[in-house]
DNA sequence: AATAGTACTTGGCCATACATAGTACTTAAC
DNA sequence: GTTAAGTACTATGTATGGCCAAGTACTATT
């Protein structure tokens, strides 16, 4: 038990919010991705990015296609679908939900202090 | 894949904040935090509260003691320790990052809309 | 050809939330 | 006084997602 560890847990299923949040703005590949989400210090490494990209495409809410770079192996770049649009609008109903129930919470401790 | 899913999923971790904050306001029993997080709409069942409180009972963030009870068995009154409440701080900055980070991200993409 | 860098893949591990069934105690009904 | 209902807590097994670590494959540099 510690924070770390926490940190962790605490990351589930916001990380999916966040990728098709940032897929939502336009193409993009993984380290596109990676960079800024490190930018706003959500950290991610790869074998937490692929796989999770890999499910949302198997789940129909993403697709790719690939795109031949300059430097290195070639790039799946990312675009969400219909469904995947209208996922994101129900992930983004239940966070507002989550904030407001854990707000609701937390504030009436700090009144109580 | 299902927003149900995800639901489950956003509040690993989340959920473990919400408790400790309860337990922080003073003593309470599992009853009365189910209350409190069922008022607050964040839905929680005995399954998934009895457990996570044995566990922070034994990762020594908890304590608790028998006091009787009118109508039905005794109860477990649950208290923070100083280990506890050290967690809880440390917790907080955790949540603070992360709904900073979420909120970097997400905002950004409502800009470009 | 050998090395380094980039992009993606895979398999196994761990922690948490949940479903479900079960134990134990108290009070009320008959 | 035994049965039923309600309350409080316990225990077991399942599913999911994030992470580690090792591995594949392609390109450019030396």
């Amino acid at each position: 038990m510690n924070l770390e560890n926490t940190q962790v847990q605490m990351r589930k299923g916001i990380l999916e919010y966040c990728i098709l949040h940032i897929i939502s703005r336009g193409e993009v590949y993984a380290s596109d991705m990676l960079d800024e989400l490190t930018a706003a210090r959500m950290i991610v490494v790869e074998g937490t990015l692929y796989p999770l990209l890999t499910r949302l495409k198997n789940a129909g809410l993403l697709e790719y296609k690939w795109v031949e770079s300059k430097s290195g192996p070639p790039r799946k770049y990312y675009t969400l679908t219909d469904i995947g649009t209208q996922f994101l609008k129900g992930l983004t109903d239940t966070w507002d939900e989550v904030i407001h129930s854990t707000e609701q919470i937390t504030q009436k401790s700090k009144a109580n202090v």
